[in-house]
DNA sequence: TCGTAGCTAATGCAAGCGCATCGAAAGGTT
DNA sequence: AACCTTTCGATGCGCTTGCATTAGCTACGA
């Protein structure tokens, strides 16, 4: 029989090809044909790696969430360690796939499972940021300010009405508040 | 030869339903025949009223943004009137569109001329804003913060991760700093 | 009445879609 | 070598899509 596959690393493969395909044509962009030429792969093979195309949309935004997490936790304070200083530029990285992850979260307005995993995601990304936040009066409340300010600034220099230079100025003068 | 068909409504009726349809399913659920159904006129007058589907997606999207300008418009100070009192639910109700709006951001992002129709919208919703919120030191700044702020706050309601009254409660936080 | 201009709805066309299927290939075991 | 299991890639299938086309209808003016 034929040498086994690494799965999770096919899976992966394929989700990055997901990713760069919302990236330049948005959502309608991500067909089965497109994702398994991007991701350099036969369409059997994405057909095996997920049973239908929604499961695939599903891991590839669990992907999205696992990087933007991954960012966040990258600014967590290390135990003994000073609360680190949050910048503006920090807490816009964490939405550096910025127009694949407004392609999903448009879709997951409409899509039961993707708003799941969307859920769990910001849960998660609260939880950082609260403590994050921890020097604040009411740490909870700033961290649901600032995810909000965050996502609602990627939207406005991804459709090109702000630089990303005035929304990381908006978050710093927010921050310093 | 038959009676002449009021254009301007037949279009602004056709862009209602794909403004239904964007909300029931999102960007993807937007096709000319389900347009046609939903409009309750045939395949042919759509594409008699629009050239392509992109033409009544424009279309569709300046009617969503001149119904937010309004909304936004309703609340703008009258000559010689006191400056109104900006509310978070007057605020949030500038996108009570909210999972169509997002649908069309998200395409935006990859569609130049939609992209165009958003920043001339958000030019002038910024402008309304600048002006409700003159009594601040730097009302610019803080239509630029609202904006963002209420944008991403709608995504968050939209996704399931936070509740319409929770957003509002944020607003009004904002608004009383 | 006839001709014309505007409007109509249904359908054709080519392309693309997600998912299923099938014969072939590959590697391990006996 | 033969067999079995796993993996493979190409393609079939039924359906949907945007846009073009066609034959027909209607109202108005001469």
């Amino acid at each position: 029989m034929p040498k086994a596959v690494d799965h999770d690393s096919r899976r992966r493969k394929i989700a990055d090809a997901v990713c760069r395909l919302a990236d330049k044509r948005g959502f309608e962009g991500v067909s089965l044909r497109d994702v398994a030429a991007e991701a350099d792969v036969s369409m059997g093979a994405v057909q095996r790696c997920f049973h239908t195309k929604e499961d695939m949309l599903r891991f590839a935004l669990q992907e999205v969430g696992r990087r933007a997490l991954s960012r966040a936790r990258g600014a967590e304070p290390q135990v003994g360690a000073p609360l680190p200083q949050v910048t503006g530029e920090g807490v816009l990285s964490h939405r550096s796939e910025a127009k694949v992850w407004l392609a999903f979260a448009a879709q997951a307005a409409v899509s039961p499972p993707l708003a799941e995993v969307l859920r769990a995601n910001y849960a998660e990304l609260h939880g950082i940021f609260t403590r994050l936040l921890a020097d604040r009066p009411d740490p909870e409340h700033a961290a649901t300010t600032l995810l909000a300010l965050a996502d609602g600034l990627t939207t406005h220099v991804v459709v090109g009405h702000l630089s990303h230079d005035q929304a990381r100025a908006v978050l710093e003068a927010h921050l310093a508040e």
